[in-house]
DNA sequence: GCATGAAATTTTAAGCTTGATGTTTTTTAG
DNA sequence: CTAAAAAACATCAAGCTTAAAATTTCATGC
């Protein structure tokens, strides 16, 4: 180890605390991305579905009153136009409606059908499932365990949370 | 709690340990999510680049002597046909060359610039004191427990890994 | 030598994503 | 009431992503 290693580093450890924390945030990435892009090769092959619109349609599900375009967008944290075009596929597909909002006629509600609750929610089933088994070598001690440290992790964002 | 519910659970705890991975799993989706968009806007907003660019630069970086199309997807875990794009924009910039391998016409290896090398390093300086910032809650013995209990799960993917 | 299959890469179509821009409608100021 | 600002969406261009198909080159078997 070399002089200039040393000075960053306190009487515990060889290496800087900065180091750390990028190593974990790649052992992060890895293992969100690498669960990620499993389910969502299991979407497009087993339902020819994908993600986002799994997204949308749970939020759909948890409002069956519907939401504006805009409050999805904020729930999802995507951009406006990029909802546009999910609940215009939903929509294509006959799991979604636009329904109007009475005295405003710029906003519209976006909605499951009966149709798209139902997919919805044997989806939401096999989702469920996958993460049981793609996190199975998780003992609910470990998974108590890691819940209590993320709890505690509060990204020092500098975009404004909106909720 | 309804019987039904009951039948599922421990003596520990009220909730199936499918449900309780199910929000572990949300919750590290939204951590890695929140921190991969701060970091995304950062890339674009203050360096005019993105984050698949930063990987390639990286694993370019890490190869000097170059990489195959093949080897470069092989390691970024992403499709073939991505990496023609993202090479294709980075040597338009002047950030990575194309160079033809001896003895077989078929492949080329990707490789960084000078100037390619120059601003990756710049990059990654910036990135790693991003991520330094972004978890700053985390102190070095947080970041050590979450890393002693991440480094045990291994996701049961079914797709093979290649190394 | 030559056909056949494998390997390396690019191309293509479809979808996701963003920021910027445009359109319509509503609200607010004066 | 009316002009200007704000709000809600849609559209657009650019880039990322994949699977599938096409292209070129290499290797193998006969």
């Amino acid at each position: 180890m070399t002089n200039a290693a040393k000075r960053t580093t306190t009487r515990a450890s060889a290496e800087p605390v900065s180091k750390a924390r990028l190593r974990l945030w790649l052992r992060l990435l890895k293992l969100t991305g690498g669960i990620e892009t499993e389910i969502k090769g299991r979407l497009r092959d087993q339902h020819d579905t994908t993600l986002p619109r799994f997204d949308v349609m749970a939020a759909l599900e948890r409002h069956r009153e519907g939401l504006k375009m805009s409050e999805l967008s904020g729930y999802l944290k995507v951009s406006n136009g990029n909802v546009t075009g999910i609940v215009d596929r939903l929509t294509d597909e006959g799991l979604a409606i636009r329904v109007d909002v009475p005295n405003d006629k710029r906003a519209q509600l976006a909605r499951l059908t009966p149709k798209g609750l139902k997919v919805f929610r044997a989806l939401a089933v096999q989702h469920e499932a996958w993460i049981d088994e793609l996190l199975g070598t998780l003992s609910k001690q470990r998974v108590r365990e890691l819940m209590t440290l993320l709890e505690r992790v509060t990204p020092q964002e500098s975009k404004d949370e909106l909720h």
